[in-house]
DNA sequence: TGGGGACATAAGCTGGAGTTATGTGCAGCG
DNA sequence: CGCTGCACATAACTCCAGCTTATGTCCCCA
């Protein structure tokens, strides 16, 4: 449980990545502002905690060992999600000042936005990036007061009073525990199956829950859910755990199915897509930051 | 650059999750091991850090606000990746005396195993795995030294003496800068413009190259690379930066697609496929935690 | 109105990570 | 051949983040 004893601090985790970029822990060290003993000494303990020799020293500089490389690998992922939160914590403080004010969805604010804000802030250093995030009318709400520069949100239909474009798709997906007798069937699931099995569903009103009300309509109708939960980790967990289905973003679910947690069921003839929408007051097409953040979302999902 | 001086530690990062799911600082405390006190402080100087306030506290409990719902979210990703970390990790020291002994090339290393690690820990817990890194042939000669129980190849063959099952498949795709031409262009490019442009590629004997090799060779062969480094990091980075092109397994670069870092060229007509397979010594069908692990490695990719 | 649950505050301890100063080993060169 | 430069290791000391225990405050509920 105490994941954090066995696994190095993230500034370790850095000096290791600049080390097999650099090829020497005094460069390493200088590189994260930390002296070369600081540097040497971390390097030892974070071998001594994993158990593994992971740079082989020299006079003449320092390289990965084969289980360094491995390791380096798997530490760059770590880091790369702790830039993604950084990025994404940094634009859910920024004062109203900031140059680009961004206003989302929450499944998009989410599992979107830190990775553009990570490019973007690659790309035009000292952009300061602010976030809001809310249900759709509440982001158009944000465009039209001139509160927010630019709007993301998923959904059937484009706010009144704001223009769009249309920048990915969500596709809503079946899922279901591996132990689930839909994960072993050979036959697709017809949409009325679907429709007549109680889910495990986030409460009326959240976006996937229409997509999905609509899309049922016409094959008998959605059954009462067994479960009806606040959060879409909520309804995750109870699908790995209880015995019943659920219908989630893939967004949503990606890590799940790769790590096999979870399995997609398809659906015979049944398209559960909504559109992820860029949005902005009609007219006033955007300039500037927002224009650039626009270009580097087109074909996300 | 310092980001680990603006990300919160694991540790806290932990707490957090755990406020999320108990509701209750006190309750997060214990299953985290450390006192109420401890909790209460740490989420405090987590919120001065970020300048968000994550938690509602009231003298009923804790609940997340807004803000905190999305930072959590954010924080479990990482949480993630330092499992996969220590999953990983844990192999790599892991002794011979290991209950399941498992041998895999780099690339499967490097990108499915954490996870596969991950999702046996979570059904398995407390199945001690021992992980080898190396080529084809090491993995073979690990399996037929009786070295290793189960290992994990890629590549057209399977290796002599060993039985094999197919996992899924690696796709090989031409990946460039968004900067550069390739990126904007309307036709697909053709196998021969591919074969006649220099590229910046992983050293001669590598499995990617060997299969582009193989690919190229009826149209026309491939061209002197343009630049030829020891590892996918570094030719991803070369990518990035000059304005070349490469071909690189999709495993390797789907963060840097998401992030726009980099852009798939299609390529008319040619399939840069591999086959990841599961191999073991021929007769000796996987049984205990092998062949678990082998039912949790389908459909990979 | 008293008890219990939940969070905050206070005071003191400890260890890990950092710093400076110095030592050792190796390569290249005048 | 010894000097210089570079890289890593060791030693001694400092400091602060995070932990603990003890106690206070607030609110709900029986």
């Amino acid at each position: 449980m105490p994941l954090a004893h066995r696994v190095p601090d993230l500034g370790a985790l850095e000096l290791l990545l600049a080390v097999a970029r650099l090829g020497s822990l005094g460069r390493a060290a200088r590189a994260t502002g930390i002296t070369q003993p600081a540097a040497s000494s971390r390097i030892r303990s974070m071998e001594r905690q994993l158990g593994v020799a992971l740079v082989d020293r020299s006079p003449r500089g320092s390289e990965l060992t084969d289980a360094g490389v491995l390791v380096t690998d798997w530490a760059r992922r770590v880091v790369e999600a702790a830039e993604a939160f950084d990025a994404g914590a940094q634009a859910l403080r920024g004062r109203r000042d900031s140059r680009l004010r961004v206003a989302a969805s929450m499944t998009i604010a989410e599992y979107l936005l830190p990775g553009w804000l990570v490019a973007l802030r690659a790309q035009r250093p000292g952009t300061a990036v602010s976030l809001f995030a809310g249900n759709s009318s509440a982001v158009a709400a944000r465009l039209l007061a001139g509160e927010a520069d630019l709007g993301f949100v998923e959904g059937l239909d484009v706010p009144a009073g704001l223009d769009g474009a249309v920048i990915g798709r969500d596709r809503l997906i079946v899922v279901a525990a591996p132990a689930h007798p839909w994960s072993r069937r050979r036959r697709e699931l017809t949409a009325a199956e679907l429709a007549a099995t109680p889910l495990i569903l986030r409460e009326r009103g959240s976006g996937t829950r229409q997509v999905l009300d609509a899309a049922l309509a016409g094959h008998g109708g959605l059954a009462d859910p067994l479960l009806e939960l606040a959060s879409t980790t909520a309804v995750k967990a109870a699908v790995v755990s209880e015995a019943a289905p659920s219908v989630l973003s893939e967004l949503a679910v990606g890590e799940e199915l790769t790590a096999r947690r979870l399995v997609e069921i398809p659906v015979a003839g049944l398209r559960l897509v909504r559109d992820l929408r860029a949005v902005w007051p009609t007219g006033q097409r955007p300039a500037g930051p927002a224009r650039h953040l626009l270009g580097l979302t087109r074909g996300a999902a």
